[in-house]
DNA sequence: CCCTCATATACTCAGAATGAGTATTATGAT
DNA sequence: ATCATAATACTCATTCTGAGTATATGAGGG
């Protein structure tokens, strides 16, 4: 394998490989950072929404964007950091990379084949201040961009009256690309995805199910793709708001990404402020992951996983009963390695 | 929030904000793919290694790399697989984004401020098939670039000998940039990524572990960099091989990736044959993870999620009793929404 | 001041999941 | 036939989890 003449053959480096390719096919490309802000305000789970104008598919709202530009910042981290503070004043606490996309047909014309944006999702939680602060933009709950998403009322009445029927009728329809090699059915698709014929909602396939819908044509998006049925979005019942460009699909990434790491991360505490009750941080996890949760189990999770202690403080007025205060512990970081793990090393 | 002086003040849209900036901060960007592609051969986890010519730090080893051409190609992957294919005959199965890596001190040259590559970095997994197929590159062993995340045969010794003393003499020194708003001392840093102290270690911190390393000056990337103490990396034992770039680095976000993945997603077969027996199966998760794995357990494990089923078949000649035969059972994917979600809903 | 309401907090209990063994079975080699 | 070896089966104590019931402590009305 490493004979003398496989390593001359293979020396071909990577840098050649980039110089022997022409110019105009690398050079063209511009790379944008968009950014999911998320926060809980008033238990409900919001991101920051900056309005444009609206476009084909009747969609003005959107995620905050900036240009990435590699002379200004050494890494993208600080060139979002950076922006996001000059555009809407928000000062990030966490923040996180999410995806990059780069499919065609983000740019509104679908022929074109100039500059293409590249865009790294970013993911960053921050503590909602009062909204006044806003320098820019607006603070919007998530669930009006995925009603079906909020199971908080347990299950949303969307999913039996428009979606499950559509869906449904969308799969029984034999698809458009048969693809020899699709290995699952459009029917069953649509059962792991929506928890359909008894199968379970799992809330993290929020991208998943964005996806599903519009591929489907039910979400206004896909208008702008030329998707069959798509022409006809305005006599349809919205299936929540649209958004421009592909943001409604970066922003369903962020909510499966959060949904998933408050439970092996203690990211929760991103979304809090300092000292806070055990209720108000099931409320707060609660906004984000859609169900209710049982109160006294809860709470023995949060406290037996030594996530939190006491202030020594209350909180009075409550409505009942004063309610204990505490502060995230940070030393938990320094404990354990990330509660939940499955595999575990043994013996023998 | 809404009035019509915010509607307007908000209308300036994110098009709006690309256009705006000049031209030549957002266009000279480059896209390269690169693809940790992993298999497991001989119960030995492998990496697609492309050598080259040795660099400033003497790496010769790095991944498949590979430019993306935004008119040839639709989207990342098909990209990623074409050239993977065209380049070493690879035929990818499953594959996922990793991150997009885009610091400055990627390019050899530190002070340039010419085009930057922008790398958005690609884990593959794919049946480990004789390795003659391979048109380019080899397999080599990814304990070979990290021999400090090789638990099988127990805690690998370079752990006491070598990283243990060096980490804490760094470790006891300050800080060289020193941030006021460090949240965690090198020591607690350093004690966590390692499980020194009696901290536990944690499998999936492959990244985390090469960064604190990195930091160190301890691997011998770092005298690229020009950081402290690395100047005299040629008189210090090496901390696995190096590779070229950054490669090590997107390969340490591959292992990390691919240990926390299996745990959650039936990946693993991915890596396996179409039949195999429990142990075969065992000793592949053992070859990604590091640790053994209690044997029983493991089986019962695997047996009770549903994720084999048996063929009917039995392999004789194992040195003792015939071993049934399995194959995945697909339908699981059906069926569980993903094993290990933390918080549950409940009642009240 | 006492009673009621509402919420916070504490305690209980059964069943499932988990870590760690011991026991049994079926081959190949001596 | 006997033994070594590995596969497979079964057991058991402990912990974790879902789901309740019970108690504590304030606010507010009479």
């Amino acid at each position: 394998m490493n004979s003398p003449t496989e390593l001359r053959r293979s020396a071909v480096s990577a840098n050649r490989i980039v110089a022997l390719t022409p110019r105009s096919e690398l050079a063209s490309v511009e790379i944008g950072l968009n950014a999911a802000i998320v926060a809980v305000a008033n238990n409900e789970p919001v991101a920051l929404i900056i309005r444009g104008e609206s476009d084909v598919a009747g969609a003005t709202d959107g995620l905050p964007f900036g240009p990435f530009s590699p002379r200004e910042h050494r890494t993208f981290e600080i060139g979002l950091r950076d922006w996001v503070r000059a555009q809407t004043g928000v000062e990030l606490g966490y923040a996180e990379q999410l995806y990059t996309f780069g499919d065609r047909g983000r740019s509104t014309d679908p022929g074109d084949v100039g500059p293409r944006v590249v865009s790294i999702g970013y993911l960053a939680l921050t503590e909602a201040k009062s909204s006044l602060e806003l320098a820019r933009g607006s603070w919007n709950s998530w669930y009006h961009y995925f009603p079906w998403e909020d199971w908080r009322k347990g299950r949303p009445a969307i999913l039996e009256t428009v979606i499950e029927p559509r869906l449904r009728d969308w799969a029984s329809r034999p698809a458009t690309h048969v693809s020899s090699t699709q290995p699952i059915s459009r029917q069953e698709r649509v059962r792991i995805c929506f928890g359909f014929d008894g199968a379970s909602w799992d809330e993290e396939k929020v991208l998943e199910r964005f996806e599903l819908l519009y591929e489907a044509g039910l979400v206004d998006e896909a208008a702008r793709d030329g998707r069959d049925s798509a022409k006809t979005w305005q006599e349809r019942p919205r299936l929540g708001t649209p958004m421009r460009f592909d943001h409604r699909r970066i922003l369903a990434t962020a909510i499966g990404r959060v949904r998933a790491k408050i439970k092996y991360r203690p990211v929760i505490f991103e979304l809090m402020p300092g000292e806070f009750t055990l209720y108000e941080l099931q409320r707060t996890v609660e906004a984000i992951l859609g169900p209710h949760l049982h109160k006294q189990n809860f709470r023995r999770l949060v406290e037996g996983a030594g996530l939190v202690e006491p202030t020594g403080e209350v909180r009075m007025r409550t409505g009942g009963r004063p309610a204990k205060l505490f502060r995230f512990r940070r030393e938990v970081l320094l404990e354990r390695p990330a509660p939940g793990v499955r595999v575990k090393p043994g013996k023998s």
